[in-house]
DNA sequence: TTAGGGTTTGACAGCGCTGTCATTCTCGAT
DNA sequence: ATCGAGAATGACAGCGCTGTCAAACCCTAA
């Protein structure tokens, strides 16, 4: 119960035991009496002993740290697929270090597998979490496997064999949507499509198409507009999508909130009641989806989960010998005021 | 030019030199003589040589980590702490951990400390910042203070001598709103007082009061009304402040951009144009105050400046001797359409 | 020329832990 | 009672680096 930092060599002598008995204790080796173990827990937890993970790192070259490598316009994002892998982190003894990335020259493989490389070789860590849209970035996933650093993709466009990833149905996600809407009523949907380098972009595209056709419904390509995920494109989308203010779509779905939020902004200036006359909704369920008015109906990713599920296939010892495989988590639909339509 | 890694022992051999020399070319340590460092450094940049953390770290008893600490709800704020801490962390050779906190009983001091305590036991790292509500907590200080570990303030609430901090001084950023308010004409200034746990809130009223003083101005109690930073506490507030229809004030200015949302939301469901008939002004520059229509006029605070600096003058080994300080850091104000007024 | 002081370099221990391998203990089978 | 296999424990080296201190070197002043 002393002030100062105690070491295993204490609570080797204290317990009366070696040193390596104490960390066999400490790191749940197999072959140690049941009564021996509980003694050491004892005098360790008296002492407040807790590791050194420079010296565990030293000695067992392990560095017990776990890189999160994004480059990714989101905070919001980040922000959450990091809470959830430092979570992880703290469940498996180990620690998060956030990796931002200024990536040169998108599109140049070669000076990006650099920059990881560099960036990784000073720090060395155990695991490395990619997230989108460095998740797809060939040139970087190859630096990492001529590393051999274990990592895996969060949220990548392609499944590849042999390699860990986790990523929520984005297609089944816009059908989801999609089906919901149609369930409402609507025949004529407008869809705002994200950026075009983003994967998730195509793939809720699809879903939507997917859905529309199931129900035997036409997309019509005027009523399709690209956009690029920002607030403005968003803005940009619905003024073409409701230029005629006599005839258009009764409802529009944007693929990401942001997009959502410039179509509420432009119905409201325009005069258009959203749900009444418009329903809309987004994907992501970002904060501003409940800040908005009226409230955005929207597609919840399970982003936490991704984070922290990340973490756990990388150093949860149980999962060690686990294939590679690629991980669908579930995502949800939130149904709020933007979308719902109680007349009809 | 091997692939596998080099280690200083590599280096020295190659080098022609002792372990030690190279030890301290590679760490700007004086006394090397000018032709020697050359050789070192060439032959470590041949064998692309970087040195090991864990080793460094066991060997110095350094750890080269610094720790964000946070138990704040607005990921936006974190985020953007955390990317100026991570930018200044690289500059120095350092690397950021961030520890979310789920603090215990806000209130009992010696829970808190025994929480942070435990934290930082697990993972010695050489500077701590704390960033707010944590950085007003006398518990979470006085642990780090007995653990002997350097530590930064992000904007505290009362300014102590002998302790590191970064701020901005929101009672003169409150006070340059009001009075940017005053010079646009408008005489009755409703008043949103934010959460009243945390510090900001009573400066920002201050700065409130003080300009409305300066200009003989008076502040109607029934025109400030008590929120909470949410959006949901802003809308209550302005339905409170726009009841009556005939005779609210010509402008309202909430303590941050969430209850400004609020605010516009409110008007523009009750008729109210916005900055026309009412001017709104928030506080934060959050990425919602350029999404919202109209754009909120608010206070930039210089928040990925405060991480920046908090780090440098934890690991800037020419700042290590500076005496303890808190430093203010400059806000800006920006104004955008809610609370501009053409015509008067 | 030599003493004295500063500069440059190196030898070596040891940071706190784990891996390896040797040793001791335990207990059922003979 | 004895043997042997496996379980339980311990001794010790060493991970890659830095701090300490001693040694070697260089130059200037007397």
């Amino acid at each position: 119960m002393r002030a100062m930092k105690a070491t295993i060599t204490d609570v080797a002598k204290i317990a009366g035991v070696s040193m390596k008995t104490v960390s066999r204790v400490l790191n749940n080796e197999p072959n140690v009496a049941a009564k021996t173990r509980e003694k050491v827990l004892a005098v360790a937890a008296d002492l407040r002993y807790s590791p050194n993970l420079a010296a565990k790192g030293l000695a067992s070259s392990k560095s017990y740290l776990v890189a999160l490598v994004y480059d990714n316009p989101s905070p919001y994002y980040i922000a959450k697929i990091q809470s959830g892998a430092i979570d992880a982190c703290r469940k498996f003894g180990y620690h998060l270090v956030p990796e931002p990335l200024q990536l040169p020259d998108v599109g140049d493989e070669e000076s990006q597998a650099e920059t990881v490389r560099h960036l990784l070789h000073r720090l060395p860590v155990d695991g490395v979490i990619l997230t989108p849209p460095l998740s797809d970035s060939p040139g970087v996933i190859k630096a990492l496997e001529t590393m051999k650093i274990p990592f895996v993709l969060i949220a990548p466009s392609s499944r590849e064999n042999g390699i860990n990833a986790v990523k929520m149905d984005d297609i089944q996600a816009a059908r989801e949507m999609t089906e919901f809407l149609i369930a409402q009523g609507h025949t004529s949907i407008g869809f705002i499509k994200g950026h075009p380098e983003h994967s998730a972009t195509a793939l809720r595209y699809e879903g939507f198409r997917d859905a529309m056709a199931n129900a035997r419904l036409t997309v019509h390509s005027h009523e399709v507009i690209q956009g690029d995920f920002s607030f403005r494109s968003g803005v940009n989308a619905a003024e073409a999508l409701l230029a005629d203010k006599s005839s258009h779509p009764s409802a529009i779905f944007a693929s990401n909130d942001d997009m959502a939020a410039g179509v509420v902004s432009v119905a409201s200036r325009l005069g258009i009641l959203v749900p009444d006359e418009l329903s809309v909704c987004g994907f992501d369920d970002t904060p501003l989806a409940k800040i908005l008015f009226p409230q955005l109906t929207t597609v919840q990713q399970p982003i936490y989960e991704m984070g922290f599920h990340a973490v756990k296939t990388l150093v949860d010892p149980t999962q060690k010998s686990k294939p590679a495989e690629t991980r669908n988590l579930d995502f949800k639909l939130v149904v709020r005021d933007s979308a719902l339509i109680q007349s009809r």
